[in-house]
DNA sequence: CAAATAGTGTCTCTAAGACAATATCAC
DNA sequence: GTGATATTGTCTTAGAGACACTATTTG
């Protein structure tokens, strides 16, 4: 028998398959203005959330996504999901872990791929779809508190979805989160917020996503507050400006009208 | 409706599902003595290939792995088929990536979670499993050419396997990589190898996992040699001291009759 | 001018890398 | 003693962080 006339005889049918999902944290800043002409809006990291219009966990908030269709990658598929959600179209999309859990999902045997995602300003005016009974930007923080445990904030407007996790190791050191208490989230999907904001924030440390959360033209102030709002820290800007130095190139344009001295705009150094 | 009744009317079977696999590449310190009584063995990184008894690619070489079955995550899928193919259990599992693309595999619909895995010097007798003709470990080099390109060389005794990658970037600037060539590796091995270096190589840097390469006890030249293999390249000892010392505790034992000074023995710093 | 942000200069401290020097064992 | 590795010390340089200072705009 030759390899030809095996994979003809070969049936996959003979095994039992689980269904296979993506699941994808969306997220962009949210602008706040304080009402003073001359302060810059404040930023804040916020993440996408559906309302759930169908069972299972009808009327939960949950991620957008879906699953896979033959012919298309993971990444295929979670975009596709994204747009068809959100009506909103990503700019990256980094690998956020397996959750693979037998009893993760109520429906039988499903295994997600999660990914973390960054829109930019501009596109985000999320309009539901099919499945979903409204879809939100909620503001997002995630710290770690006195106790060891972690809790992750989601608030929009007057509603606010509150989880409490551990930081679980397992038998060969890989770090996860647990939810203890997830609020009004479906599924797993506290779990997976918590490990895409963690993915975040490592990339965002060495510069690596913030610029996707901007126009191609800024300046190093906004940069500076993108990543202290993923980061949820404060940087001195002189050192910020001396790190991010290869990272941009100067451009002659400068921003209008705000009140206070302009700000040269920057673009990427695409090198 | 309530949530429970939907359940129970809920097919799972109605939508067409993908099969899952794992594939793991196995990473140890091969040692090669080199004849001279007072000169340490010179450590190479070698990955572990089966031999591939059945079709398809009857004949080849490829990663361990196999089918998830119902009840257990990848990573227990990932650590069972490690042990059945190769009597071998390994002491890390590090997620190298979801691979998906439609046509990987001859057989049809086939996704593999991806993962890179350490053992330790000790446990390094594999035996070949049912499905496998053979089970070696393999010398691994790669490296980027003056071309651009990459090259991932296997040696295994008189057995050469050869294969040329490029590096790609995906629309979301992810990288990953594609095999021009790719020996006689089977499926799309190749480009997980050289995923699971890439990754393997970006967490030695950080002295994430060269421990799992040794015992218990081991000497800082030892500990220095496994980050050197990895990632091949040279450090200066005192400079490799100075960096690890907060990741090691000191003990009061230390080597013996190797023909040269005796090396102070180190533990871990679980911290 | 006042308020607010934009941008620069400088000091300190730490860590990384290069390199030299010393210590200790088995034969 | 010789040849090998083990271990420590020192010099230089790059970068991070803290902080003070100057520059520029709009109402």
């Amino acid at each position: 028998m030759d390899e030809k006339s095996f994979l003809s005889e070969y049936s996959i049918e003979n095994y039992e398959r689980p269904s296979v999902t993506t699941d994808i944290a969306v997220f962009a800043l949210r602008y706040e203005e304080n009402g003073n002409y001359r302060q810059n809006s404040s930023k804040k990291l916020s993440v996408l959330l559906i309302k759930r219009g169908e069972y299972p966990y009808k009327g939960m908030w949950a991620l957008p996504g879906g699953f896979l269709r033959k012919g298309e990658t993971v990444e295929e598929c979670a975009v596709r999901e994204i747009f068809e959600e959100t009506s909103v179209k990503p700019l990256s999309l980094i690998p956020a872990g397996v959750f693979s859990k037998p009893n993760r999902d109520p429906r039988g045997w499903i295994i997600s791929n999660a990914f973390a995602s960054v829109i930019g300003k501009a596109e985000k005016n999320p309009k539901a779809g099919d499945d979903a009974a409204d879809v939100q930007w909620f503001d997002v923080t995630f710290e770690k508190e006195n106790n060891g445990k972690y809790c992750l904030k989601l608030v929009c407007k007057d509603k606010e979805l509150v989880s409490s996790l551990n930081e679980t190791k397992d038998a060969f050191g890989k770090i996860s989160f647990e939810a203890e208490e997830k609020g009004k989230l479906a599924f797993d999907h506290a779990e997976i917020i918590a490990s895409s904001i963690t993915e975040l924030r490592r990339r965002a440390k060495n510069f690596d996503i913030i610029f996707d959360f901007l126009p191609d033209k800024f300046t190093l102030t906004e940069l500076q507050n993108v990543q202290e709002a993923i980061m949820n820290i404060s940087v001195t800007p002189a050192n910020f400006r001396r790190k991010i130095s290869g990272y941009v190139v100067e451009t002659d344009e400068y921003t209008q009208g705000d009140g206070h001295r302009p700000a040269r705009l920057y673009k990427r150094n695409n090198l």
